[in-house]
DNA sequence: ACCACATGTGCGTTATAACGTACAAGAGGA
DNA sequence: TCCTCTTGTACGTTATAACGCACATGTGGT
């Protein structure tokens, strides 16, 4: 029951990539049988075994995991706030969607402080747009800086970072997740 | 266990808070025992227990996760700016990419200044994020009030508009173009 | 009709998540 | 010192996640 406020999308996502039940058992690594109590709701999937899917369908944990910070995508109003106390501030402003494969979060940055991502799967572009103060983005092994009113997109597939600048940083960070790939068969 | 590619932060917000282990197992359900497990790495929890973490902690799930695809980004670089004088005011952020299929502009209106657009093709979605100023979007026949910070997603499939508020907006506009040859099976 | 193949679900077994309790190490207090 | 309390970890049991395989249904082909 206690899983039952959790409210997994993966038979969303999988529907959405016309993907069978064998297929994303193949892609994943996971059963297709557990896959189905999964998506069925009889199963509460281990964070490892929800990992590998996600790693399967090359998305974000957060796309499979109708968490409460996402909120509905045609409503206008206030965006949720996830805060990671004493490090970053993210909000959600426009959620995943697996049609799209797309998403893009609202991060503010305290002075100097800084952060750094691994490499993510292949095929994920990330775009940042600075709104206020200055950013240095960590892109093949070099600093760039950025201001405000200004845009980078990169692959993110290599390992890169965050660092504000001596007043913080805020800045839009949208990440795409190429479609093809994941949703093509794979021969 | 591939769990090592997901980082639990269960450890740091635990010592964030400052709470024993006996104390968060009162809190959130979850004994004690489980709760050092999961944190030393032994144990990869389910995310119904993972749910009763976060919600004893009053947390999101994104929170105790670390590689989920909330983490920050930046970048920087430099982006082509091209203007129509005239009406609008259109940069280009992040020009179109085939494999993506999205695009960003950075749009411009006077105080009242009014922009409406046609339907587009099937498939495309629009986001609005405001950076400045006040902007009505109008969709599905009705003006959606936006203020800076906030952000709007809607099917461009119908007619809709932007008309700027008494001091003028500045908002990013991004399109996105479903890739939905792609997103069908290849049979 | 029949056949071949793919879909999703049910069953039995194994691996392990989760529990409760018990234990070792440290911190104060009397 | 001894005692008490709290810390986190180790042990044994139970619940269940995850697996592989087999089954019922469905769909397209010949």
């Amino acid at each position: 029951m206690e899983s039952g406020e959790i409210t997994l999308k993966l038979r969303d996502v999988r529907a959405a990539s016309g993907l069978s039940l064998s297929k994303a058992a193949d892609l994943t690594g996971v059963s297709k049988a557990m896959l189905g109590q999964i998506e069925r709701g009889e199963s509460s999937p281990t964070i490892a075994t929800l990992w590998k899917i996600a790693k399967g369908f090359q998305l974000p944990l957060s796309a499979l995991i109708g968490t409460s910070g996402l909120r509905d995508s045609s409503d206008a109003g206030v965006f949720r706030t996830v805060t990671f106390p004493g490090s970053l501030e993210v909000k959600i402003v426009f959620p995943f969607d697996p049609v799209l494969g797309a998403e893009t979060f609202h991060v503010a940055l305290m002075a100097s402080q800084c952060h750094e991502s691994p490499a993510h799967a292949a095929g994920v572009t990330e775009e940042v747009f600075v709104l206020e103060g200055n950013l240095d983005v960590l892109r093949d092994d070099e600093w760039v800086p950025l201001q405000a009113g200004q845009g980078l997109r990169f692959a993110a597939d290599l390992p890169h970072g965050y660092r504000a600048g001596e007043v913080g940083a805020v800045f839009l960070n949208m990440h795409h997740y190429a479609q093809q790939a994941a949703l093509l068969p794979v021969d």
